[in-house]
DNA sequence: CGGCGGCTCGGAAACGCTTCCGTCACATCT
DNA sequence: AGATGTGACGGAAGCGTTTCCGAGCCGCCG
């Protein structure tokens, strides 16, 4: 097949120009201690004859990986595609690798703290929507890699987070101010860690603001179901088939929320004029979809929380957890009662 | 901080073994040459005492990286987010390590191979949704590395993709047999690689379908625009705006089709009485929105493009490049004129 | 009973770089 | 002018594995 190249080493850089392998190391690296002629040439003969440093052989003398590990629980959701987008751009432009890890389901991440597939073979890690219990923790750090949570988890380690509960309380406060009293709520838990629910705060905000505003929270009109958009449709159902259907909905997040205004349109129930609905995210096709919902910047996330990841990296000793802001984002799909 | 721990190499398992590094390794790699005894004591040693070969030495001395490079354009559309989550899990599942590079634009793909990020670091790359040009992939082949691509390439190397024309002919045919005679296109190009148009044949397929039927084609009916939610909304407006506007739209995409969507809801136009549309993709959210669309399997190509991957690692000379099938998913968008 | 083949296993040479030290030449200071 | 400091650069020792080779050892055949 392709005729493998006959591999080109640094010694022949050396060779070729003439010095030895330490000046073209220092050259190459940026290393200080060439005259800035020799790094020159150095550098234009290693890209003639087309001279990569081996990031195995570099690593291993140098001691670091120069990788980081991104672990991520559903690679296919918005939310955690849309961060992993940040979190490379942010680390790629950093001269950083990374390194994919996704752990669907409890099975796989215990594998992934138990196996310590990340041994040496990353610098730090980050974590994206999934708990990450002490024990997992000491186990990361006692091997030297950092740890970096976003999406959900708020820890003894560095995170960046939105404030679900506030997110929450806007929201339905956003329903109450409209002059909506009979207000459900479709929560959602994550299929996969039962455990750790997706709630995050999200009830207490709904429950707050509502207790804010006076009106008792009626228990039937929060309805719980694992996540994603069929679900959403089906809770809807729920609500729907109460004695007393509430006139607007809160819903977990906007694939939840697009599930259940499918279940409305599909009974020819107009959204907004019979019922409101309200989520979370600011997914892109929620514009889409006119949806009114609490926006997060998940970009700003990703990027926070690479680059505190880096910063970890360059030896600060803590940094600091971040909240990033959220905002109502008015649309049509919530009206006044 | 944390306490870094102290190195454990392989020298202080065979020290602790009472045998020498060369065993260890290979009882370690299950090669061939230890007995079962000694083997089974050396892994039970390692496992106690925590040790884990060091990658880079490993790599470095066994001259592969037992990585695969993926190159993705844009992680957050969800096209590329499913096909990644299926080639993560399957190369996972091979034991792989995937690195992960997001080229968005021509600039960054250009570096990309022009740097050769990839040199030495991985020994294939999968390419997705992105035009990889001749001399490219001789840049990649000479160094040995593999390439496998998907989402939307055909190439003279192993592909996966769907067959593009036929989708669009499939999806143009259900509206002409729905009575539809004005049928709109929104043609959707990349919006950082205009050189490499997104239509990959779907125009193609809609001319052929138009023509198969006995329909001459108007051109004022395909508008193209740059690919996003929100050009296809506009896009609709233009089509909206024609004298005699079409009464079904065919969507280069389901995304695409959403944003044509929002467009006749804020003016009142029902789909599918007043105007059926039909997309690309299978869109999970397409589903909540009840798109009739043409349904393709991302898993299904990511899965393929990954166990590609594998066999021309695994030796084999050549894989062959599949084409995967496409079907109608008909929902609530499209009716009978 | 000697010899031979097959297993196990150990020594040590790569693998390709980084970096500590030390050398050298030259400029600067006294 | 001699002493000293400074910046460039080379030699070579690792970094932690893998793997080639060869050395014991045991069982079995003739």
């Amino acid at each position: 097949m392709s005729t493998t190249r006959p591999p080109v080493n640094m010694s022949d850089v050396a060779a070729r120009a003439g010095v030895g392998m330490a000046t073209v190391s220092r050259a190459l690296n940026g290393t200080p201690g060439v005259s800035d002629a020799t790094r020159d040439r150095i550098r234009a003969i290693a890209h003639e004859i087309g001279y990569v440093v081996s990031p195995e052989a570099s690593r291993l003398a140098r001691g670091a990986t120069g990788r980081i590990g991104v672990v991520v629980s559903h690679l296919s959701r918005w939310f955690f595609a849309e961060m992993l987008d940040a979190i490379e751009t942010t680390l790629r432009q950093a001269g950083h690798e990374i390194l994919l890890y996704q752990v669907p389901d409890p099975a796989s991440r215990h594998r992934f703290f138990e196996e310590l597939p990340a041994r040496r073979k990353v610098d730090a890690v980050i974590v994206v929507g999934l708990p990450v219990d002490l024990r997992e923790q000491q186990q990361l750090e006692s091997m030297g890699v950092h740890i970096v949570a976003t999406g959900g988890q708020t820890a003894s380690f560095p995170y960046v987070r939105i404030d679900d509960e506030e997110a929450s309380r806007l929201a339905v406060d956003h329903l109450v101010n409209l002059g909506h009293t009979r207000i459900g709520m479709i929560e959602a838990t994550s299929l996969d860690t039962p455990d750790w629910p997706l709630k995050l705060g999200r009830s207490e905000g709904y429950h707050a603001s509502l207790r804010a505003a006076g009106i008792d929270p009626a228990p039937e009109l929060v309805v719980t179901v694992p996540w994603g958009g069929e679900n959403g449709a089906d809770a809807m159902t729920r609500l729907l088939s109460l004695r007393t259907p509430p006139t607007a909905v809160f819903a977990h997040s906007d694939e939840i929320a697009l599930g259940a205004i499918r279940t409305l349109r599909r009974l020819d129930l107009d959204v907004p004029a019979d019922m409101s609905i309200i989520g979370i995210d600011d997914h892109p096709l929620a514009a889409l979809s006119d949806l009114t919902t609490i926006a997060q910047s998940v970009p700003e996330q990703g990027r926070l929380a690479a680059q505190m990841t880096l910063e970890l990296l360059a030896g600060r000793e803590s940094v600091e957890s971040v909240t990033v802001p959220v905002h109502l984002e008015l649309r049509r799909s919530t009206r006044r009662l």
